[in-house]
DNA sequence: ATTTAGCACTCATAACGACCGAGTGCTAAA
DNA sequence: TTTAGCACTCGGTCGTTATGAGTGCTAAAT
């Protein structure tokens, strides 16, 4: 029903507003060398364009603007990527260099570059530690009633968590347990901890100390907050940059969705694997309504462990970025697997 | 030289400004209840206080508005603390009601209820951990050429920091030397780890592990980092609620700023204790031109620890600001040497 | 000697109208 | 089917004109 002359007005519309920033009318199109028909003909085409939805005018005699369905069309069937430069691989790839171990560096690392590179908010959600794999516990008493419980991955992901001790408990029997735990328990993925720590650990407790039920939840305590994977933020306040959002109001809704971590980790969590564009509302989320969000799992070995995200304005640069957080995200796989998946 | 007349009217054009953020004119001030002379006198006495660089106009024919010397003799002279109302002091105590040890929460939730109390942005800079005494200090070998450093302090704070084993050593050389430190280093000060290291215990080790000199500077390494205070915020965005914040160049200024953590370090670090107020360009930074700065330090016992930060317009409302950082100040100082200082 | 009433003056802000120009839709000719 | 032509729309800009809150200054009142 759309001819491919159409399709093309349509792609040029969009092209040049995420370009411009300006509506774009039939008379500046007409003049664009690639373009051989009059503009008389291209007012028909949006004419058509609008009424089928893909273009909206901001007032009645303003050029055209595309709307959240055209940007859809746009990005599922007319958009052709953009091929990288040698300047974006390389500064990619300079994430990764220096083999550092610890993955929460290269994750930062990743956020702060892919902003830089295009302006916008990145976010990527960290590496999810239910997968990870208990290596030592270990618990640190400090003074009469407090301790300090840590666990490490085999990532290297240390986490750690204070608290104040039961009373009538002492030191011999946190070491006890502590032994039992690491001697049963290493290995084991974080997320089946707590299971395991009341269907098997339980009994052998039971057995060998005093208290086991206050010692025991409290380490259940401990070893139960590692559900949530940590968010990684560059280029916070890029938003500020982009000229549709020059209204205090708009920004603040999205600064504040930033700062709260929690609307972010909502929108990006439980993606599925692959690029993925939410368009404006498409993201359900008030704060979001002019803004487009690309995400992008990224996995080590098959095991899809973290997201990639990409925050800007509906009026993305969309070929360009998609590009860039597809390769980023093939290159942290990559990257991430030689380092900890051959164990 | 000034009159009594002219300071009252002078701190009334301030306490209305702030209020109102609007210039303040003559007649309106005529027309509040405790003034019983007219305008015309009160012009005259204006255009002294402007003389003297008190106020300024904004233009030729507009009210006046403080200028910061302004700003600043009110602080030093005019103002008088407000009392906390019963509400403030209980939110303001609500921190410290559950006897938690960690102190990064403490820290953390202090800085995210003064911001709520005042509606600036809040900055808390964390606990100098170089006061903190070393408690346990832990190596888990990740797979063959890896092992994260754990340190724990007397405070319950726990650092890590991942790294690549040297070549040539292994597991025993490592868990020889670790033993060494813990039996030597325990107590001792972050601060005075390093000398330690290389003046007493590199003896020791010469004497016992081969290879010592690259395992030495790899622990010296992970001690080394802990130089850096974290800064904790809270209110990131509330500038963005202020009115004469409506110019995107100014918030991206001090947004960006917020954001990288570096400017603000600068700014609060190393106050001297006690209230201290810094007024737009005396914070000798571009981005806080418009702003200021109030910062109080914190203790634990007689130690100053850390600092407490508020972050507005120039047009802060320092009488009530000024008692709330004070005031969570001292509370802090007697929550947290309550929790450390006994040792 | 102070204080105040009176008055001319200033200037940001809002309101108004004119006009421009980039844009549109529609019709009729190519 | 395409395009030239034309009337129409409507934001944006520019100058004009109030309006009003503010000022400084002078002279009268206290």
């Amino acid at each position: 029903m759309l001819t491919d002359r159409q399709l093309f007005i349509l792609q040029i519309i969009i092209d040049d507003f995420i370009r411009s920033a300006q509506p774009v009318g039939s008379r500046s199109l007409a003049e664009k060398k690639d373009i051989t028909y009059s503009s008389a003909t291209i007012r028909n085409d949006m004419a058509e364009l609008e009424n089928l939805g893909f273009i909206e005018k901001p007032h009645t005699s303003s050029g055209r603007v595309p709307s959240e369905k055209g940007y859809r069309y746009y990005v599922d069937h007319l958009l052709r990527p953009k091929k990288l430069n040698y300047q974006e691989v390389e500064t990619i790839n300079s994430i990764f260099v220096d083999r550092v171990y610890e993955l929460e560096k290269v994750v930062q690392k990743s956020a702060e570059i892919l902003s830089e590179l295009t302006n916008y908010t990145a976010i990527v959600l960290g590496p999810e530690l239910k997968d990870n794999k208990l290596k030592k516990l270990q618990i640190v008493p400090l003074g009469q009633d407090a301790a300090v419980a840590i666990i490490v991955t085999d990532t290297g992901h240390v986490e750690n968590r204070t608290f104040t001790l039961p009373e009538q408990v002492d030191a011999s029997d946190i070491e006890k347990m502590v032994n039992i735990l690491n001697e049963k328990l290493i290995g084991v993925p974080l997320s089946e901890l707590h299971d395991k720590l009341y269907k098997e650990i339980v009994v052998l407790l039971r057995r060998h100390i005093r208290n086991h039920d206050a010692l025991l939840s409290m380490f259940a305590e401990a070893v139960d907050l590692h559900a949530n994977e940590k968010l990684f933020f560059g280029g916070k306040t890029n938003i500020l940059n982009q000229p549709e959002f020059h209204d205090i109001e708009k920004i603040r809704l999205v600064m504040n969705m930033i700062d709260q971590e929690e609307g972010i980790y909502r929108l990006i969590s439980g993606v599925p694997a692959g690029i993925q564009v939410k368009i404006g509302k498409e993201n359900k989320n008030a704060a979001m309504q002019h803004c487009s969000l690309i995400t992008a799992s990224y996995s080590i070995g098959n095991e899809q462990v973290g997201t990639i995200a990409l925050l800007g304005p509906t009026r993305m640069e969309y070929s360009r970025v998609i590009s860039l957080v597809d390769f980023l995200s093939h290159d942290m796989t990559k990257a991430l697997t030689n380092l900890y998946h051959n164990g």
